[in-house]
DNA sequence: AATGAATGAGCCTTCATTCAT
DNA sequence: GATGAATGAAGGCTCATTCAT
């Protein structure tokens, strides 16, 4: 209909923008063909055509978010590699809170659903997206601890870090939001910030706390 | 059939675990009526008889996970009402940790998939499980803070305690777990301690810092 | 509805029936089972209820007008074992041209579709069906040869008399024999007659040439 | 794209090929647009563009596959008009036998599915095909047994020799052979020319028996 | 002449629920 | 009190065909 097969392109990245939106707030058994191609204004077909099927739509769908949430995010918060590392464990730990919290960011939503309730369909969730983000946030934790403390001391640190940062994703809803109080981080910013910088002071402190048992013991 | 109504409440106690497991496993859109009745050796119409729907036995098949978890679990470690602080907060933890990686323990596998999949069917979890957990939690952070720290405060480092305890539960998986590497706690017992140790250590730390902070602004 | 749970049977049956006769005119691939529970007066659900999948329905409902068919089709034609056995040789030939040829008969029309566009669903067909019968059809023939004869020429004799009895089954047709001449034997049983005499008598004659062949070969 | 109508051509040609092959091994309604468009390297729409519909392409497909068939094979086995009846039926029986189990002779292959499951669309093939070939046989059957057997006696050996050509087509597969053995002619060479002379010497001891019983009725 | 996106009808199957014993 | 047959709505997917270039 319009030219340069532009129309095309469109349907395919409508079905992808709406398949994500579905996916994270319903689920992927929550989600139906029937539903994304209605919202998309495509035809029930149209998912099997472009996608070959729904679980392949769903990968792309991810794929879409989270090459989006990349885009709009830069993970290490804007701060320079020269800064101090605190700074640079304050500008991750900010970016993974507003990542996660981003109403508009898919990615993460996706994700907690696919940890939660795991399909099999996107393993490459772990080596992509997850998994450098915890290399990463191993590597400031070891600078900050030095180099003689034990890897499995840096992972379980790491976990604490980044489970404070995930924390707030838990009691997201979908469409049965009704039954649900609205989190702290959505009534405003500076809720948002307070709590970004209580993350980033809780976790100073416990490392500091590591490192003074791990100096101790020796 | 036989006399009593015993067989009834047989019948009924079968489908509830059945459907806790399954339920625990494969979250709710994943298990069919079918599936439980098979497992519990029931008739298709048992569900349906006994429970009236599939939404009212996910309801009480979570109330009956969650009974069989505080009767093994004790919330507080065992420890006395009268000991430190710091050890309360080493008891909780570890309690909570340990039903969140208790393999038998179905209660927080339900919660977990119903965190990120709410289906608005257990709005009681929220009142009966998880708000007294925060509740304590919160109690004896205030008694390590101090009464002179905000509420906010408070609530904020609750967050980062249960967070570091609930944080393991990602990951866990159900019918899927052939993608999956083993987590870290599945591993052994004492890594499964070394865990706990740590979350007490750096949570104390972070709690430390913050009244810190917090008496610096004074 | 009807007491005593003859309706339950009754739908079971009815899809049987139903099956059978669509299968044997349509083949596999172009029967729905919409079709089949619309014949049936069933729900759409009714096939899957009660047979699981439409394959299982196709191998049931062959076995089915198998069972059928050799209740009204005494195989051997009704000659007793003490006969002649041109006589019996007789009674076998007319027994399958008229289980070949017999309209009501579902069960070799199934085979012959199966035989044309395996489905792989009917191996057993092989050896129910047919193996028994060719089996049958080559100790007649090695009576009749003596036992001197090679098995292979045996064997190419059984086919000769077979495939002069299954011959007429070509050309059967379905929905769409609007198109089709009617085949002879269906114009009047004398026809039907006069073609099991013509096949006894052409086997015979072959049997006898074979015969020859070989002692002149010795 | 290339000038001069050539590239057209050549699709419709390979189109007609792969078509010929599929229809021969998948059936008619096993084989897809999509596959044929697919294995001939053409677009999805080049069916219908060329031949309007599926079934045109089927009629057309089934052409092609049969003046390949006797481009390659000469129906009279090359035996001299003016060689002995018997010799030139024995031609005549061999020539149809190889087109029958030559595996890439592919109008057979497509006859015994359309004799098995008619679509209507190959009426032609009666016409074209099958009729001449009953015709020729009935010709020299009637030379062998003299003019004055009846026509219909006539008719039922063409049908006793045909079936025993045709009989070997039976039990051919597509896609599912892994369930079926291997049929004998398969084997080698030497096994299918011995059926050849079977069927040779049990058709004249057939017809012999035919002679002879119709001159003592007399 | 040829293409690739798009369509709509239809197919097999699943599943929570109901109904008649 | 308990059962098993039956239902209807819906889900994912296939496929021949059409449409706009």
């Amino acid at each position: 209909m319009t030219p340069g097969g532009k129309e095309t392109l469109q349907t395919r990245e409508r079905l992808l923008k709406v398949a994500a939106r579905l996916f994270a707030t319903e689920g992927y058994r929550g989600t139906t063909i029937a539903d994304i191609c209605r919202h998309a204004r495509a035809n029930i077909a149209a998912v099997n055509y472009h996608f070959t099927s729904k679980e392949q739509l769903y990968r792309e769908a991810w794929r879409y978010a989270f090459q989006q949430s990349i885009q709009r995010h830069h993970p290490d918060g804007e701060i320079p590699e020269t800064a101090p590392v605190e700074e640079r464990l304050r500008g991750r730990i900010r970016a993974l809170i507003c990542r996660v919290t981003d109403r508009n960011n898919l990615e993460f939503q996706i994700v907690q659903k696919e940890l939660a309730q795991p399909t099999g369909l996107l393993r490459e969730v772990q080596r992509e997206a997850l998994a450098p983000l915890r290399k990463n946030m191993e590597a400031l934790i070891r600078e900050i601890l030095g180099p003689e403390v034990s890897e499995e001391e840096i992972h379980f640190c790491q976990m604490s870090v980044m489970a404070q940062c995930l924390g707030p994703m838990a009691g997201r809803h979908g469409r049965s939001s009704r039954h649900s109080c609205q989190p702290f981080w959505s009534r405003n910013r500076k809720a948002l910030a307070a709590y970004v910088e209580h993350v980033v002071a809780f976790s100073l402190g416990g490392l500091k706390e590591i490192r003074r048992l791990h100096e101790s013991k020796r």
